[in-house]
This record gives C-alpha cells, sequence and structure tokens, in this order.
RNA sequence: GUGGCCAUCGUUCAACGGCAGGACAGCGGUUUGUGGUACCGCUAACGAGGGUUCAACUCCCUCUGGCCACCCCA
C-alpha cells in the first residue's frame, strides 16, 4: 500500500477513533477572486462615496447596468482584437444559446444604455456614472483581480474641449480629495484623418535605415497591425528605438489640435497636474483625439515599509525592473490607477446617431490599495454609541423596546440582546467603544429606573427610565 | 499565456527525517449585576494526491492555490 495512502488512513481511522464533526467540506473562492469583508468593506466605502458625491456635484446620475451582456457588444466596442476581448473576456453560451459576456469594461454597456433608451432625446449632454465589478480572465497579481472593480464616468454629446476637461477633473479630484498624489498622463491621437496620416510617418520612420529589425517580435506584429502601439513598447531596444520618431501633436490636423490645446489650457487653468505623454496611446480601439491616464506621482515601493519580512523584501527586489521601465516613460506604466478618452465615433458605429462621447473608468481596488500605503486614518463616525444592556428576561423585553425607542429618536444604539451575562455585554460595549452604557437589571425594572454608566469613567448613575434621552442628550451635549 | 518565489491553528511567525511550538484573536475562569489592565486555563493547523524512507509537516514529483514580474490592463 503507498504510504501517503496509509497516512491518509491511519489518519481517517483516527478522526473515528476521537469523532469530530469538524469534518466539513471546504469551498474556496474562485482563483483571482476575493471576498470583501468587514474592515476591508469600509474602505469600498470610502471611495465609493466619494465617487458618488464628486460625480454627483459635476452633474452625473447614477445608473446600473447588467454585468452580463452579449458579448457582441464588447467584441464590437472595445475591439475583437484587444487582448482584454480576445484573451480576457468571460465568454460563455448562456442556457439558451446566447453568447454572453461577463462585462470586462464599463464603457461599451453605458454607451449601449444611451443608445437603448434613446437618450439623444434627453437635454445633452447625456453624463452617467456607474460603480460596478469587472472581469478579466488574466493571472492574478498584485493590483490585479480577475474580478475587480471600477468607477466609470461617461459623457454623450458633448464635443466641447471643456467636457475633455471636466471628466479630467473630475478623476483627478477624485484622487486629490482622497489625499492621494497623482499625476495625469495625457496625450492627443487625433481623429481618423490626422492619425493614419501619422500613422504612415510612423512606419516609414520605422522602416528607414533597418530600424525594424531591432524591434521585439511584438512590435514587429505592431507595425502591421496597430503601428500606435509600438510607442508604449517596454521593450529596451524598442524604447531606444522610438527616441526621435515623430511625434503625433505634430501631425494633428487643425480641429483635433485647437482641441487639444484648449483642453490643456483649461487644466493649467485648474491647476491639474498633467504630463503630455506622446507615448501614450490607449489599448482600446474606439478612442479619438484625448486619452489620459492617471498614474500616481511617486512610486509606491518607495513608501514600502522597512524589509521586516519576506513579502517587503521580495515587493523590493521585484524594484529594480520597474526602475528600468520608469527611465523609458517616466513612471512606472503598471500602476495606473485610471483611464480614458474620448470616443466621438463609437456611438454611431454601435449603432447610435453619430453623437461624440468621453468618458474614463478607474480601478476600485487599485485607489484602495494607494489609500493603504498612506495610512490615511478613517474619521470616526460622529455620533458616541450608547449600548443598552439587560439582566434577566423582563428587562430584556423592555430593554429590547427601549433599544426601538432611542433608535427611532436618532440615538446610535447598540444591544446584544441574546447575551445574558452582563459582563459579556459591556465587553461588547467596549469593543464597539460606545460612550455610554444603559444597564437594565430587575431591580430597575421594579423601581422603574435605569443604570448610566460612563463608559470612559466607570462612573455610573440610577436615573428615572421615563428621562432616559434627555439625561443622555445632556451627556452627548457635555462630551462634545 | 510565460517565468520566479511560496504553502503550518481564524491571523501571524517558528521548529524538526522521529510527540508540531509561540504571539495575536476567540472562548472560559479569577470577579455567578459591571468592560478596558493583569494572571490562569481551553479551543485550534501541516492545501490535495502520489513517491523516497523503518519513519515525511520536513526530501522528490504532480495538481490546486497564493504572492511577484512579464504580456496586457484598472
Amino acid at each position: 500500500m503507498p504510504r501517503a495512502k496509509m497516512r491518509r488512513e491511519n489518519k481517517l481511522k483516527e478522526k473515528e477513533k476521537f469523532p469530530k464533526e469538524k469534518r466539513e467540506r471546504t469551498y474556496s473562492r474562485l482563483r483571482g477572486m476575493r471576498d470583501v469583508l468587514f474592515d476591508e468593506y469600509r474602505y469600498y466605502d470610502l471611495v465609493e462615496g466619494k465617487a458618488r458625491d464628486l460625480a454627483e456635484v459635476y452633474g452625473f446620475r447614477r445608473v446600473l447596468t447588467p454585468v452580463l451582456e452579449k458579448a457582441e457588444l464588447y467584441e464590437r466596442a472595445t475591439g475583437k482584437t484587444t487582448d482584454i476581448v480576445s484573451k480576457e473576456m468571460y465568454v460563455f453560451p448562456d442556457k439558451n444559446g446566447d453568447r454572453v459576456a461577463l462585462r470586462p469594461e464599463l464603457t461599451p454597456s453605458l454607451v449601449r444604455v444611451y443608445i437603448e433608451h434613446g437618450m439623444f432625446n434627453l437635454p445633452q449632454p447625456v453624463k452617467m456614472f456607474m460603480v460596478g465589478s469587472c472581469f478579466r480572465h488574466e493571472k492574478p497579481q498584485s493590483g490585479r483581480q480577475r474580478q475587480h472593480h471600477q468607477f466609470g464616468l461617461e459623457m454623450f454629446g458633448e464635443e466641447k474641449p471643456s467636457a475633455d476637461a471636466q471628466i479630467i477633473l473630475v478623476a483627478y479630484n477624485f484622487f486629490k480629495e482622497l489625499q492621494l498624489d497623482v499625476q495625469v498622463q495625457i496625450n492627443s491621437i487625433g481623429c481618423k484623418e490626422c492619425r493614419s496620416e501619422y500613422e504612415k510617418k510612423l512606419i516609414d520612420f520605422y522602416n528607414e535605415r533597418g530600424k525594424r529589425s531591432k524591434l521585439c517580435l511584438d512590435c514587429k506584429k505592431r507595425l502591421k497591425k496597430n503601428p500606435l502601439r509600438l510607442l508604449d513598447c517596454k521593450e529596451p531596444a524598442c524604447v531606444a528605438a522610438r527616441e526621435d520618431a515623430p511625434q503625433i501633436v505634430d501631425f494633428l490636423c487643425e480641429p483635433c489640435k485647437n482641441h487639444f490645446i484648449k483642453v490643456l489650457e483649461y487644466l493649467d487653468e485648474l491647476n491639474v497636474s498633467y504630463n503630455l505623454n506622446p507615448y501614450l496611446v490607449r489599448g482600446l480601439d474606439y478612442y479619438n483625439r484625448t486619452v489620459f491616464e492617471v498614474w500616481p506621482s511617486s512610486p509606491s515601493v518607495a513608501e514600502a515599509k522597512p524589509a521586516s519580512d519576506e513579502a517587503g523584501a521580495v515587493a523590493f527586489s521585484g524594484e529594480g525592473e520597474r526602475e528600468a521601465g520608469e527611465r523609458s516613460t517616466g513612471l512606472p506604466r503598471q500602476a495606473s490607477l485610471g483611464g480614458g478618452g474620448r470616443y466621438d465615433g463609437l456611438v454611431e458605429y454601435m449603432g447610435g446617431r453619430p453623437t461624440p462621447g468621453l468618458g474614463f473608468g478607474l480601478g476600485i481596488e487599485r485607489t484602495i490599495a494607494k489609500i493603504k500605503e498612506k495610512n490615511i486614518p478613517f474619521k470616526k463616525d460622529g455620533r458616541p454609541v450608547v449600548f443598552v444592556a439587560q439582566l434577566g428576561d423582563a428587562s430584556k423585553r423592555k430593554a429590547m423596546v427601549l433599544f426601538e425607542d432611542l433608535r427611532r429618536a436618532g440615538f446610535s444604539v447598540r444591544q446584544a440582546f441574546t447575551k445574558d451575562s452582563l459582563k459579556v455585554q459591556l465587553e461588547e460595549a467596549n469593543r464597539l467603544e460606545s460612550k455610554f452604557s444603559l444597564i437594565l437589571g430587575q431591580k430597575e425594572v421594579m423601581d422603574g429606573t435605569i443604570l448610566v454608566r460612563d463608559m470612559e469613567s466607570g462612573i455610573q448613575e440610577v436615573i428615572d427610565f421615563n428621562k432616559i434621552k434627555s439625561n443622555l442628550e445632556k451627556r452627548i451635549a457635555e462630551k462634545k
């Protein structure tokens, strides 16, 4: 008999001798998927709250769309050839045979919403935002899960450069107000006409003097398929090759150029920290004119704690390679917190009326990771917590009613009615950092009184049961 | 998809080819109507499968999962 099997059987025998009903079947979450629990969720609340507040101030209204869409939506909007769609999208047949997909990004759904609900009949521009999960079947790593959440903001029906500036401003403010230092990387990739003009020039540039042979394999393919993407390759050879490549800003047609200049002027005026990045081209097919990404302005690992454990050491050793990338583009590319741009042709391409559009998406998890790095403390909820404790059956019933009463009156109350021991209840009160505990026992029920305990000093006072509210209000006022 | 590192109580960190240990958390007690501090006690783990060996948590292989990097992206 194989040893390992014997071991296993011995173990089983042992377990039968000492029958522990511990033999539960364990299910685990899918690869790259995360559970967000209790404390972690506070970060989601914080970030989502900021997103909502900001978006609404700027006139964006919230929508919620299905996670599941027809696969064709993304194949058309995002682009069949993009990695997101061709390699990473979750696609499967529905029960009725439809090819459906878990959304890998937010924008296509929102474009569909605009068209499907006839929003061209609404006052333009139509501004909407959404927070939701996106799915990409990738190998998980830091800042990358298979399910992540994005805050997406879209504006339809507005072609003025001030719209571009506003979208960027919201993205920028979002991070700023979460106390994260970021820089906007911005570029213009022009319109169909001037871009194709530029692409020709770019191809010519790479073809001359045998530059092509030095490019990496991917870039050789890109030269044929999508020459713009040559610019953001990180292979040292390709970085070197692009050194004096023509820059697209020099080839923009008049309208595109003027548009871009205006956008930058607004950003200057609004004090948005940006970097004109001629190598920024985005991975999605639908963009035109303004494209941008938001990068943290300081590399994250610099702030990492001293390597007191393995994890820190590993993270640090990886940094050597990142620096190489930094030299080329100025900052680590991988750390992008969000990005977006203009997509004037997309609505029409998706079957709607010709409508300009633009938007951005940013990663909630990546934002949270940055917040954690900075150790920004949560501010506490202002209202002092009042804990209601009880002893004995009659008082429990009375305490439950009291609890409802106080809750309706607007007090921040907590309880542990399933517990009988006062000690345990006060422990809970302590955990909850309550300022006061109300203690109701048999004696108090008989007397029509209740005990108020100040949790900081431990001083208790017997008061008239009917005067609880005024007494509490007085105490709370004194604490402030 | 490619490559590197890793897998031990709920969390975190040990140890060892021969009885798996601490810290934190949890629960209980000292205090049966009183929390935070202290002391005492209890609960609780070798990811799965196979192999090498008298003996495997330890060594080897496979799988699964995690972390990190690349590709790409949020």
